[in-house]
DNA sequence: TCATAAGCGAGACGGTACGTCGTGTCTTACG
DNA sequence: CGTAAGACACGACGTACCGTCTCGCTTATGA
């Protein structure tokens, strides 16, 4: 889809760099629609020439800013707080926390180019999860070993509820999302689901 | 944000209707981005004055097109199948249907304008469930009074899961949804969350 | 060639007069080189897009503004000596100094649009004749009533051989030409040539 | 003005010859405007920096390429027809053919380079009657001894009139000029001014 | 009955960002 | 060391769209 992974011109990876973090800097601070490339020439202290020659436009400089980002984003803590219930909350927050944070500044901005990129939609969604499937892999494997869980419970039904709603609240309804909201989606939705037979 | 609504001038309906209806094609047939006021305005056979005296720019004329659509909108016929699973699949398959339809294409590209106006955010999610809320409860109380549900089931559980499910494997991920997606959604997660005690 | 005669657009007169305004100070200012389009259209407070309107390029508005500034020069006076020498030798200066003064800045930069437009060729002639031609014939009447020059001396000569020298001494070999040159352009060559039989 | 005469760094002959050449044959075919300095290095096979290594830039290139071409342009071979008017006529259209052939296409697009540079200036105007002021003189010694033209003739007249009243001819106003201009030019202009006592 | 005003279509305009192109600098690798 | 190759910063170009504005034209009222 046109992005740099496609292009056959060398970049020097120091202009890279330089262009994907102006850019991740600029869409925090003023989304998508307000993001000028000649601001981001100017804060990179590149050429205007040079970002044409390696992204076709305003989009695939963003989906590769992101997906770059993505890729070097830090892993969340993982915690073990003992329980099941303990465990999900404390990944529902990190959840939160990133959609709420820089990552969701970025992202909020970026859901226009989502519509344009199948693989930044992929990418944006792995933001969401990325790293943390083997976390909620591993939290499984504990709640199991303490009997809380069955032995076959499998990280589906997290993946398809979890993100989606937090994901639907936070950047389609715009709501905020405290503790309480945390609490109802694991005790009324996650854990029965998990915990049924 | 500057609608219509606030406006003190008077606009000639008719006038306000083609210019709305104008909107909305173009707006489903190139999305938010590529919609050009200039190409509203010939497709309506208006000028650009009228249009900017009774909206403020692009973000506040397609907020109010999506809105007036929302409220003309057919409703969807009300199935009764017998079953709560039956019924269920129905409404799935209608709310996949508006999603992947006309309105779907507009909500595609209208999704950057909802960041700016939460009142349009909730349009569009009344969009989604619309109307169709009466029609969960009267779902809910034939399947309540054939023994299928608990007496005091309510649609918190459907409107929770069910449209940010959908909305976010559609518009988000960009997946195709079909009948064995709805039917996994239906028989894993709506149905034991509705049914447990 | 393109020029704004030939546009079917409208231009408010106002701002074409700015445009050609600012055109001819620049031109003046840095010569045709550094005429910078954006600079013409910040000095005569008009847009870029207006000016691409009504003006194909930097070489058409050239064009377009020193043919303009030829239609609004002002006459020279005229000077009546007595003599034939003294007449000749009055408008000789005259032109001297239009070529080494404004207009000539204005000349010295637009070359190069003279090479694409024969008609901007023919209007940079006239510059330099223009309206001298009644003051020459004027010149020369009085000169055969003084019995000075046969009846029947026209104009041809002056015309063909005056501007000539002085446009190549001036612009093409940049010769600095002073009270001298003139004399020997009239002594030696120009009314021997007319006073021959 | 920085040209390659001034320059300390050593230049591979064999490459100097490659990017004058390129450089002739692009003026040639462009005109200044349209030369681009990558077409002469890509077209001399040499590099971009190799060519500012010895040359300050676009003008400063154009005027050495003008110059050296001037050095070895073929003299025209001298014509003795036996009258001062026919070998006039055959050096003025010498001066036409030069003018209007190769020579004069670069002509044409260098003039604006000869603003910046009066050495061009001159060699320009040798390029004219180059090598053939001796021609020019053999010529009036031949009508002298002819007794055609009186003993003190010298080149002074021809070189003053003639260059110039082509010159703006052919490049300032664009006219054709045919035998009968030249003839014109001869009979009226040249012998009256060379013959009168 | 007519004028007087309000809303309108048309479209030129100033402004801003875009994406492209050419110059002149610089770095890398080769001979 | 001088070169070919070519990426780069800079800055002007010419285009596209936005939102403002000024025109006449039409229509709908009130003297």
């Amino acid at each position: 889809m046109g992005s740099a992974a496609t292009t056959a011109l060398k970049l020097d990876p120091e202009r890279e760099r330089a262009i994907i973090h102006a850019t991740l800097e600029l869409l925090a601070e003023t989304g998508y629609d307000a993001l000028r490339l000649d601001a981001v020439a100017a804060r990179a202290k590149a050429s205007k020439a040079t970002l044409y020659r390696h992204w076709t436009g305003k989009a695939d400089l963003v989906v590769a800013a992101v997906k770059s980002y993505e890729h070097t984003d830090h892993l969340i803590g993982e915690t073990d707080t003992g329980t099941l219930r303990g465990d999900l909350l404390a990944i529902l927050r990190a959840i939160r926390d990133t959609m709420t944070g820089p990552t969701g500044q970025i992202l909020t901005g970026v859901m226009i180019a989502m519509q344009r990129d199948s693989e930044l939609a992929g990418a944006v969604r792995t933001s969401i999860l990325k790293d943390r499937q083997h976390i909620i892999q591993r939290m499984l494997d504990r709640a199991i070993a303490r009997g809380e869980l069955p032995a076959d419970t499998g990280t589906e039904i997290f993946e398809e509820i979890a993100p989606a709603v937090l994901f639907t609240r936070i950047f389609i309804l715009g709501r905020p999302t405290n503790e309480t909201d945390l609490t109802r989606l694991a005790d009324n939705i996650l854990i029965p689901l998990m915990t049924r037979h």
